[in-house]
DNA sequence: AAGGCGTACAACCGCGTATGA
DNA sequence: GTCATACGCGGTTGTACGCCT
């Protein structure tokens, strides 16, 4: 398929925009709308391409967008959603009000990546770092046991923090929510609701979407009130995986929600919260979905009880 | 003061995909 | 079903800026 080219090239400027760009471009789309981003150049009088508009726009002009440095909460989303999901920034995007994917991808790549290689921490896969690569100070015994390496217990332990809260939230949310899934009341501002049920939200957002459109995908988390550390060896199946972390205890809740070959069933009762995304019966898309969650889930909730996170966002971390 | 170097971020490029004729 | 078009996304580049020597 013939691809258009993004722009006759002839005559138009590149480069840096200048304010009086900006504010023919802030104009023109508060009195019109984009439209089409292809036209739009033409009608706004500029000497741009559309696509260069699009960008300037969304990355830069749009008054929702958030300014100033990222917070603590935004830091520790960012590298979460990026440990389950990778570089979709768009994704991730969708998650922080305000923020834009190449905000993000920039801050990413500027900070986020170098302080987890800094700890030894492969920033593709969030997992301990081989002992031939950077880290002088990663033994190989750590590399191998990923459960005896600091960071990654650092990491582990605030996901445990964060599936505790979620797992207390999700009682009160998944009644109403699951029962009206399509209209999910998504925060405005995470920020303010901290703990939301980020399984709720994932699950109503594109990464919800990107799951839901795999066939057969089935996925299953499952955590239940232990004083012993998670065991490393989850169970595994045809049908999906299972990793344990630990919980309160909370009264009990069962709720359902699904499409037409596709469910999620999730229960807080006794301790115990179990949710449980599935669907249809092909076993080699179900081996995909597989790898990258249980890989992520079983890193992250992997540790020891002991209090080390204050570790991974630490300033000697940076 | 000047040059070198590293960092941060805006902008560009090219590919994938959705949509409509 | 095929093709053309437009848009969105992720990777990469360019450049301004600050710090260090």
């Amino acid at each position: 398929m013939g691809r258009a080219p993004c722009c006759d090239k002839e005559g138009l400027k590149r480069g840096p925009w200048t304010p009086e760009e900006d504010d023919i471009l802030v104009d023109f789309i508060k009195k019109h709308g984009h439209g089409s981003w292809r036209s739009l150049p033409k009608q706004a009088g500029l000497l741009r391409c559309g696509k260069s508009c699009r960008l300037r726009w969304t990355n830069y002009l749009r008054p929702d967008i958030k300014r100033g440095p990222f917070t603590e909460d935004e830091e520790k989303t960012i590298i979460q959603l990026h440990g389950i999901i990778g570089n979709r920034w768009a994704s991730i995007a969708a998650q922080l009000p305000g923020r834009t994917d190449n905000e993000i991808k920039n801050f990413w790549n500027t900070h986020l990546k170098k302080r987890l290689v800094k700890m030894g921490l492969d920033p593709k896969t969030h997992s301990p770092a081989s002992p031939f690569s950077a880290l002088p100070t990663a033994s190989a015994s750590a590399a191998a046991d990923p459960s005896s390496f600091p960071s990654t217990r650092h990491m582990a332990q605030w996901e445990s923090a964060r599936l505790e809260a979620e797992a207390r939230l999700s009682r009160e949310s998944m009644l109403f929510s699951f029962c009206n899934n399509e209209d999910y009341p998504q925060p405005s501002d995470p920020s303010d609701k901290p703990g939301v049920d980020v399984f709720l939200r994932i699950w109503n957002s594109e990464i919800g979407e990107s799951f839901r459109s795999k066939k057969g995908a089935f996925v299953k988390v499952e955590t239940e009130e232990s004083p012993e550390p998670a065991s490393p060896a989850s169970s595994s199946s045809k049908h999906g995986s299972t990793v344990t972390a630990t919980t309160t205890p909370n009264a009990p809740v069962f709720s359902t929600v699904g499409c037409e070959d596709f469910e999620c069933k999730s229960s807080v009762s006794g301790g115990m919260m179990k949710m449980v995304i599935g669907g249809g019966s092909d076993s080699s898309c179900s081996n995909e979905l597989e790898d990258s969650s249980e890989t992520s889930l079983h890193l992250l909730l992997n540790f020891n009880g002991d209090d080390e996170m204050s570790g991974f966002f630490a300033e000697d971390a940076w």
